[in-house]
DNA sequence: ACTTGTTTTAAACAACTGTTTAATATTTGT
DNA sequence: ACAAATATTAAACAGTTGTTTAAAACAAGT
């Protein structure tokens, strides 16, 4: 787990932590390419040569960056797959764990796929991780209830997309939402609280149409 | 309307609208501070001065990049939203819009999204256009629906943030989805269109619960 | 042909980039 | 207390950045 504490949280963190999570806050903020070593050097109060002194260079830790946010993004999405609660259940929590997430983070979802736009080969490393889904066997547990007809006949990759637009976008549309309706930072935290009833009562009711 | 032609769609064009065409692909490609005067000039082939005798500036020449995208992005769904249509046909409607604007130029949701992200009161100077949405009277409209008790009670952003993440996040989130599911380009197309369906359907279902 | 204004070029500018160096300070083990 | 290892610093490095300059090529009007 990441350390995303703000710059004053802990006194007493050593240098190369200092660094790390000063380059966290910057990268996430203004992209791999869109900083300095510098401004994370001065993010972090130290001095530039100690960046590459303990990473080596700014596209190492960049890397370590990346990887670990990475890790923090499919987490909890991998965790609730491979729960043993029945799939209506697992939905559930996913779109609630996801909103929880999000909350803390609102700026992974842009910052990750910004990055893999812009460099795709960027998530082969995380195949792994990824194949925990498959392996946890989700994916059959949907095709069998489908079968039954109980689920909605639909692909695996469109269940997917259903449910994550409706987790991430929101969070990623924030500043383009504010303006378009004119509403504060607050009223907007508000409007993202209440829309997750929404994402979940939605997505389940068009996945589960036998259920009322 | 922006010409979105690729470098060898016209012979004839002025090296003003080769350097703004070249402009605008390497802009939504890599972003405002991720790419180089000299990398614009070399995609127009032209000379790196050119960019400045024409443009004054390299922000300068973003700004008008960002300006007729922005346009581009939301003109389709003040269009509709201004019409005269019923609002379960208005929504529909955009929905299959914004679906066929993103297949042409699916990289806009994520360029526009993330330049807001880094720089917010960018998007200042489109107020004007985005009040056109709220003068058309579609709000007003839902409201008396929503009285009715025809239309789902939500608040109007929150309909705003439905509608537009089941349409825009399938396009932003292609390269992860494609690794997460292992699909090619091609698979992952056919997908998005086979998602438009599922994603009128649901939202339309979910806003007017009682149309069955 | 010659002048005028416009377009295009190569070269230069200072500022900034990631990275390295070599010297200094600090900590650690004995 | 001292020596070895580690941490930190300011300065320098070569390459790239946006931008400007001054000269050249071109077009059009007379």
């Amino acid at each position: 787990m990441f350390n995303f504490a703000p710059r004053n949280a802990k006194m007493n963190q050593s240098a190369e932590e200092k660094i790390r999570n000063a380059a966290l806050r910057v990268f996430i903020q203004k992209g791999s390419s869109n900083c300095t070593s510098r401004e994370i050097a001065r993010e972090a109060g130290m001095n530039v040569a100690l960046v590459n002194y303990y990473f080596r260079s700014k596209s190492k830790l960049f890397a370590i960056i990346f990887e670990s946010v990475m890790q923090d993004f499919l987490k909890s999405m991998v965790q609730v797959f491979s729960s043993e609660l029945p799939i209506r259940e697992k939905i559930r929590i996913l779109i609630e764990r996801e909103f929880e997430f999000l909350g803390q983070h609102p700026d992974i979802p842009n910052f990750v796929l910004n990055e893999l736009a812009r460099n795709p080969q960027a998530i082969e490393g995380f195949i792994p991780v990824l194949n925990m889904v498959n392996e946890s066997g989700v994916f059959d547990e949907a095709k069998k209830l489908q079968a039954l007809g109980e689920m909605r006949q639909m692909d695996i990759v469109q269940i997917t997309i259903l449910i994550m637009s409706n987790c991430q976008y929101p969070f990623m549309a924030q500043p383009l939402m504010k303006v378009i309706h004119g509403v504060s930072n607050e009223t907007y935290k508000e409007h993202l609280i209440a829309h997750k009833t929404h994402a979940v009562n939605m997505v389940i009711g068009y996945l589960f149409p036998n259920d009322n």
